[in-house]
DNA sequence: CAGAAACTAGGACATCTGTCCTAGTTCATG
DNA sequence: CATGAACTAGGACAGATGTCCTAGTTTCTG
């Protein structure tokens, strides 16, 4: 999981002022949500762990709901960079481009904060509309980028055949950070696991594009 | 997800009554969980839910962490009993019976109970030992049961290679649940995405079995 | 059928939670 | 440099929560 980064202000120093105060409010949440879980996010909780006063929490952020979105937002488009990174690097070899997709996110699913962040952020997305919104968003982007990628191998296959290609490929990966994230019980095996999806996923592919 | 049952009791008609209670007082937990998340999860709701007063829950479950273990344990029970059968199941056709397994599992991740209920799971193992211990015991299982049908296609395979192949099988499985899960975005593409995995499962292990 | 063990209800308690409010302070801006 | 908008702290509040306790009731068992 990606720093959360101070986003540009033009409105003078005070908006300056605010945006790294709202920042620093923002990161305490997530850290707070990833140490303890949606049960331990409170706002007395974000407010110690930036050492503030709660009142000073809620003038930002009067909602925990307020909080809870904005940090959907951040995390959100820190992850739109990365996307859109992926999206924009069409190299020479297709195959070698989504190889290094693929690691990329099992690098990113082996990190503490993706490993906790985003079972949190499934379960939660099931009761609290804003979590669920910010789960379409975030996968429909990743399919997206994987899609672009499927495209540029194989350009004959169908949209709609790609379209499934990548949720397969999505749902594959993700689906290991219950197993092989930070300190799961098969971490160790995380690598041999990301060798085997890279491996599989071409020969699906190629499949696919052998029947079309 | 299956249906909570009542386990066995010799112990007189009174041991019979409680294990009543006590069933009521877990399957209404499961209810309140899968309904209202983790966070909804009180006594106090579990009370409502089974028509019954605070202090007689308290009185079967002193602790909240009791009735969550014991809400696991059942749950655990049940799906042991369905990779079980699984296992038992030694079909002519080993790749049938993968594929029918696979289905299986597909079709329950498509109930609301399992879509909801497992994200939880993952979500409270972070932060929760009980949980991660319930997650732990059954994915060992789970990866058993299409273990041994791996190693019943592939007699040659090693134990090593059935092993990973598992953990792919499981994790690409469980991982579909977010996306083609009960009411989730892409839960029309259910069955499509169902047999793509079936489909390239399959492919993976003559890969495997084709190199070794 | 008597007695004890198990059951059940309802309330009490301290703690925690989101939210609100009031009163001071700071400092960019005109 | 005055001034007001933005900032900050701390406390107050009602409601919720896990846990505990006491006092009755039921009903199996000897």
């Amino acid at each position: 999981m990606r720093e959360l980064k101070a986003r540009p202000v033009s409105n003078g120093k005070r908006a300056e002022i605010k945006e790294q105060r709202v920042l620093a409010i923002v990161k305490a949440a997530r850290d707070v949500l990833i140490r303890d879980g949606y049960r331990g996010l409170t706002m007395r909780a974000v407010a110690e762990n930036c050492e503030i006063s709660v009142g000073h929490v809620t003038y930002h952020f009067p909602r925990k709901l307020d909080l809870l979105e904005e940090l959907f937002e951040r995390v959100f488009d820190e992850y739109l960079v990365e996307f859109d990174r992926i999206r924009a690097k069409a190299r020479d070899d297709s195959r070698v481009e989504l190889e290094e997709t693929i690691r990329f996110v099992f690098s990113d699913l082996g990190t503490r904060e993706t490993t906790v962040f985003f079972p949190e952020i499934w379960a939660l997305a099931n009761h609290e509309p804003a979590a669920a919104r910010f789960v379409e968003r975030i996968y429909v982007s990743e399919r997206r980028a994987f899609a672009e990628i499927i495209g540029r191998i194989h350009p004959h296959l169908s949209a709609d055949k790609i379209k499934i290609l990548a949720l397969y490929l999505s749902a594959t990966v993700e689906g290991h950070t219950m197993f092989v994230g930070h300190r799961k019980s098969l971490a160790r095996r995380r690598n041999e696991a990301e060798d085997l999806v890279v491996a599989s996923m071409l020969d699906v592919l190629d499949r696919a594009a052998a029947e079309a």
